[in-house]
DNA sequence: CACGTGACTGACCAATTGGTCAGGCTTGTG
DNA sequence: CACAAGCCTGACCAATTGGTCAGTCACGTG
């Protein structure tokens, strides 16, 4: 899942001459990295409130602060732009969630697995919430590398599963669906952050919470794996 | 949460008697209620598909085969009918998680609602949709009372773990968070369905995956709380 | 049959939408 | 300074939207 710069993918013509690496102007081309960020970033937050549809460029633009038209200069259209926030986001948990080998230790990886997990709920509801959302609607704008991508990232994780249980290091259970459970249960608290604090009566998580969060999830996912825990 | 049929509710002045004369004497409220029915129907779909915004009364109209002008004969506007759409799904839960007692038996309990919300996730996978992208996006249309009553709701249920735990009867886990698992880990299987069945490698859902995913389910959580199982 | 009542809808409107484009602006270079 | 090259945007357009309403239709009653 490694992709490059949006620019060269998702922006129109206007990028092919500044994206050729020897660029004349330094100084320009900061501006349209802080401005495609800016957009980004206001991308995803009003597609989140509002989904695909229900949001608009001028919206968009209003919260990034610029002009509507200069979103369509960097993105060709809607479209290419709800793709490259989404692929944003796929790259971010990418780069958080490595590799698991079977020499390691179920318990450390689980509860590994499950803490950064939690931390990125909380750190970054945004893209959970909007990647949730895809997949609620039909995952229409995931593209289909990143979907079949999802299946291999899945059975990867779960034949290391498997292999633990045949060593005895964990009682037998079904290892996809475990992976289900830990993704649900820590993404819940992106997801549902609105109803989770309402329930909690708080105005917002605190760090105490990711950590409270993260022992309680460890202690019923791995106990209930048959792993000692703590 | 008991609430009484929308017509009085949300539809306009023209809620009580009528008269549709389809070959010979058809009872007049029947059709009413057939297209209300129709046109909630609809309206849950395209609100799942295409979100509050997204959804246009005409594509609504469209699919529940009748003009759009009739739609807002029944309800007033966008806002009275995504209420009642989700007032209809609040009901269902509502019927279907039923009272727990202390005197109860954890195990049974536990089970019984994780079975109940695994196959309400299967043969009801809308309503679960539409009520997580509403919560996502910040339960704008879910109104105040049904806001707090999720938090009575929870705080009642988390009551009668507490004692339970007192009792000895389960290990010490945090109650509410508790529920938010069991919540979470079930509502995964309505929301995430696309990504599911394609990790899966399945075109739908089979009656023995409920019956598989409820029996995972139970194994870890229950376990999880200290409980032999099964 | 005539008439009143309520159920329904075609046709319309003001507002908003995604997207376009001609032309202004800034920058580095000769 | 003049000029070219790329960066940016105000103003615009065709299409779509939620919502309205005057008028049509079917039925029950007297």
């Amino acid at each position: 899942m490694t992709t490059d710069t949006f620019s060269s993918k998702y922006t129109g013509e206007a990028a092919t001459n500044n994206a050729n690496g020897v660029d004349k102007q330094q100084k320009a081309g900061k501006i349209r990295e802080k401005s495609i960020e800016h957009i980004l970033s206001a991308a995803q937050q009003e597609f989140v409130i509002n989904g695909f549809k229900g949001t608009t460029i001028q919206a968009i633009a209003d919260r990034a602060g610029l002009p509507k038209a200069n979103i369509h200069y960097y993105f060709k259209n809607k479209d290419n732009l709800i793709h490259a926030v989404l692929e944003n986001i796929l790259d971010l948990w990418d780069e958080v969630l490595g590799d698991i080998s079977v020499d390691d230790n179920p318990k450390d990886v689980l509860a590994h697995f499950i803490r950064t997990k939690v931390r990125m709920s909380f750190t970054h509801p945004g893209p959970s919430k909007l990647f949730a959302m895809e997949i609620i609607q039909g995952a229409q704008h995931l593209k289909d590398y990143a979907r079949t991508y999802l299946r291999k990232w899945v059975r990867e994780k779960a034949k290391v599963f498997e292999q633990w249980i045949e060593q005895g290091k964990m009682s037998k259970v079904d290892p996809v669906h475990l992976i289900f459970l830990i993704w649900s249960s820590t993404q819940h608290y992106a997801d549902f952050e609105t109803q989770i604090l309402t329930i909690m009566n708080r105005g917002e998580y605190e760090e105490e919470d990711v950590e409270h969060i993260s022992e309680f999830l460890c202690t019923i996912i791995i106990r209930g794996c048959g792993i000692e825990y703590p």
